[in-house]
RNA sequence: GCCCCCAUGGUGUAACGGUUAGCACGCGAGAUUUUCAAUCUCGUAGCGCGAGUUCGACUCUCGCUGGGGGUACCA
């Protein structure tokens, strides 16, 4: 088996482009197949080296690799003319200066059938689709589909200046890989046939098709840029952990049985089956694909997970932070935001403070709380801070939360932190008090 | 216009000629609780419509509706 995947060097990897990849590292990897890695680089504008490095930067990110290629299209020039040049020797094909408006017109007054041009010696190439018949195809998803010759085409497989479109190429290339398995999007279901019909003219023998449904975006129509992300470049920007990207993105369109929703890389390779996959679009969830990653971060190790947000964050020295904040996060970007206040000092919520620490006693129960922290004695643990804050509550006569949450507000800024606990801890008696002291003197001052 | 494909709750899916139509996300309620989360429990919501076929259809057939794709000297 030898199955290819097809990126298209846009400046980014689009989701979609990354679930018909891992569905085709799936398939070569879960049953010892080579994968070959195609680009499609044939529009000069979008194909530049850096956006083809972007293209590999996300597979690197996901864990996609392949084992042959990239094989560039454009690259291949030459045996493409080589082909078209055999098919027009052998009068498979044939040169026509017909455009748009002579097909339209032929197609008018032909009943809707497919245009049917003759040979004039120059223009672009066209390729002779017979009258009869149908081109039947078998597709592992969809099952069978004919198409009837007659209402095809004759399909321009070379421009007049003699360069190849890419019906043409792709076939060329595939058939010249030994390709086995064409696994790709649904847009190109109706373009099936007529690859068929260039691969029957040139003696090469058809691979198995896979159509995958399309992605879709919560409105229904196709996944795009106003969905909010839509590459695998913006989940890594938007604090996703590639291992639950791909175990989300190997669930749109295919469920593994009843129950299982998580998947590791080996699972998903033994348990992947192309019969399986939906035929019906799917629509991209980020809801899912947050609650998935959260479960995946929680279920890290503190180091791993200290090591990933240094990266994310380009700041060192996180652990104890990461240490208490794991529970309360399901992103890497969640990270900041939640702990940044033990690095920058207090957050500046103005909201946050009147509400808790000037609401009545809030004062009050800040001063109990820091008078009970400074009495407390050696070794400074969450624990101990535990007693003594428990106690500060009780010789207040207040609930534990009226003590907390002003004392929360006073060192962190905001009335979100990790826990309030191992969050002084963390913060150690000095700096708590400064901290403590300065919400209560900011007051005086103003 | 023509050709083709698709259709289970808001979302992703499972099952299938005979089940109370399952699981997960989301959402709601409760428990827990120092905030926010996390966690646990319970709940909410679905077979697009209409004809057939059949003892029996979500499941098979046809039509309709809706959605999508293709129809380029784009990829």
């Amino acid at each position: 088996m030898r199955v290819r995947f097809p990126p298209s060097p846009t400046g980014a990897l689009h989701i979609g482009n990354a679930r018909t990849a891992l569905y085709n590292w799936l398939l070569a990897r879960g049953q010892g197949g080579q994968l070959v890695l195609r680009i499609e680089d044939t529009d000069r504008e979008r194909s530049t080296p850096e956006n083809v490095q972007t293209i590999f930067d996300a597979l690197e990110w996901l864990g996609i690799d392949w084992d042959e290629g990239p094989i560039h299209q454009s690259a291949n020039a030459e045996r493409h003319a080589e082909v078209v040049q055999q098919l027009l020797d052998e009068g498979k094909a044939y040169r026509s200066t017909a455009g748009p408006d002579e097909v339209k017109a032929f197609k008018e007054t032909n009943g809707n059938r497919g245009f049917r041009g003759t040979e004039e010696g120059s223009g672009a190439v066209r390729l002779r689709v017979p009258d009869e018949g149908a081109t039947v195809v078998r597709d592992v998803i969809r099952g069978e589909t004919a198409f009837e010759n007659a209402l095809l085409d004759d399909l321009v497989i070379a421009r007049a200046d003699g360069t190849p479109v890419y019906h043409l190429a792709v076939v060329v290339d595939d058939a010249d890989a030994g390709i086995t398995h064409v696994v790709r999007g649904a847009d190109h279901y109706s373009n099936t046939p007529k690859q068929m019909l260039i691969q029957e003219a040139m003696g090469a023998p058809t691979p198995v098709y896979g159509h995958l449904p399309l992605l879709h975006g919560p409105d229904g129509k196709k996944l795009s840029k106003r969905h909010g992300a839509t590459s695998v470049q913006d989940l890594r920007d938007a604090g996703y952990l590639p291992e639950a990207v791909l175990n989300y993105i190997a669930l749109l369109g295919w469920g593994y049985d009843e129950e299982t929703p998580f998947h590791s890389i080996a699972e998903l390779q033994e348990r992947f089956r192309l019969e399986r996959v939906s035929k019906a679009p799917a629509v991209f969830d980020e809801q899912k694909l947050r609650w998935m990653n959260g479960r995946y971060l929680r279920e890290l190790d503190v180091d791993e997970l200290t090591a990933r947000l240094e990266a994310y964050t380009g700041r060192s020295g996180l652990r104890d932070a990461v240490a208490i904040s794991q529970d309360k996060i399901s992103t890497l970007a969640e990270f900041w935001p939640l702990a940044h206040f033990f690095f920058d000092g207090p957050a500046d919520d103005a909201a946050a403070r009147e509400r808790v620490l000037e609401a009545p006693g809030g004062r009050e129960a800040l001063a109990g709380a820091r008078a009970a922290l400074e009495e407390l004695p050696e070794p400074w643990t969450e624990d101990a801070v535990q007693t003594a804050l428990d106690g500060a509550a009780e010789r207040l006569g207040l609930k534990r939360k009226q003590v907390f949450q002003p004392l929360r507000v006073a060192v962190a800024g905001t009335t979100v932190s990790p826990g309030i606990f191992e969050t002084i801890a963390l913060l150690g008696r000095g700096e708590t008090l400064t901290r403590v002291d300065h919400a209560l003197n900011g007051r005086r001052v103003s």
